[in-house]
DNA sequence: GGTCTATTACCGAACGATCTGTTTGTTATG
DNA sequence: CATAACAAACAGATCGTTCGGTAATAGACC
């Protein structure tokens, strides 16, 4: 076997490259910038990534999916419906620092249509698991669906609001909201 | 007086400018795709706008206050509170197409941090006009204020899923909750 | 242990292409 | 005659990408 003497591995290499992405969206996150923030000069991301910025993009979509698959996990475990919509909630903070981290979906929407439309299963994804959770607590299945895609769009605007004017209230206080308003059996 | 043989009018012209950088982002929206949308040359662009991009973004935010300010008036008319909030929702659904029209706040999200920070009056003066209408409603002024960002956010990830996924049915769930909501006397 | 070789990560330098920004001159319109 | 629009080109920067070379390590062989 080889051994394989790498500056930056694997995972924090493409955890500092998909940040770029997600505050400067794919065109604007030129190699400059990914070179700057990996630590790598711009053929040495080639080495890593032959395949260029659309597999650097491939790469940080997987590592997105992976890392949401671990956020909404508990989505569909057993036990009670509020204690884990309260512990998603708690990852999502984790996951985007409070709304200080941009969100990839986003930056993605300003790429080709290609491209646009790799972000969507995500976004599925995230729906699926809060309608889970509602389905769980009670909530009538067309409901729990459309809840679930009203409380992602939640979270997802204010991470916009977050990014532009730097006020994280609103991403605060719609993760404190979310557990309730998932499992609430009244209208949202 | 002279006389103006212009092919497009400065309100379409920038309308169309606007969609290209909402689209597109700034540094995605290259005066050769804002060239084609303009139906105009690039050397005939810098005869509109001498400034150049920056000077096309400038107009386009212009028009983007403009167009707010219109579609936010009833917020502060006088009035059934609920009256007035159905009227800015109708008119929110016009500006956004119900949906299809992407939001050149969001598309702003991913340029610089100079020309980040220029959406962020749209998206107060967006805020502060759901408030003005929930605290005629009765609503407490903090917790006005707190509904009137929820809801933009709400509305602006609403946007963001249907650019994403296509789906417009968050965002028409959003324009037809808008008035309950900001009236409603109990929390969101 | 010492030496050779293969493999690997990384980098410097350059490629062609495209972009922005601007200029000059021409055509067409009112 | 003034203005709008265009064609064509320019320099300079930056884009994504490729190629060749260097340093460092691992294993093989003596």
């Amino acid at each position: 076997m080889t051994v394989r003497p790498v500056s930056i591995e694997d995972t924090p290499l493409i955890d500092a490259l998909s940040r770029v992405i997600g505050r400067h969206g794919f065109e604007g996150a030129s190699l400059q910038l990914l070179s700057d923030a990996a630590g790598l000069k711009r053929a040495s991301l080639y080495h890593r990534f032959p395949g260029g910025k659309d597999e650097i993009l491939a790469a940080a979509l997987d590592r997105a999916a992976e890392r949401f698959a671990v956020m909404l996990a508990p989505a569909f475990d057993e036990g009670n419906p509020g204690d884990r919509a309260a512990l998603v909630a708690e990852r999502i903070d984790e996951y985007y620092d409070g709304g200080q981290e941009s969100c990839l979906i986003v930056a993605l929407t300003l790429a080709d249509d290609e491209r646009r439309s790799m972000a969507a299963p995500c976004l599925s994804a995230w729906a699926d698991a809060f309608a889970a959770i509602a389905v769980d607590a009670g909530v009538a299945e067309a409901e729990a669906i459309e809840r679930g895609q009203d409380l992602v769009a939640q979270l997802e605007g204010a991470l916009v609001i977050a990014s532009s004017t730097g006020d994280r209230a609103p991403f605060r206080r719609a993760i404190a909201r979310l557990a309730r308003a998932l499992t609430s059996p009244s209208v949202l």
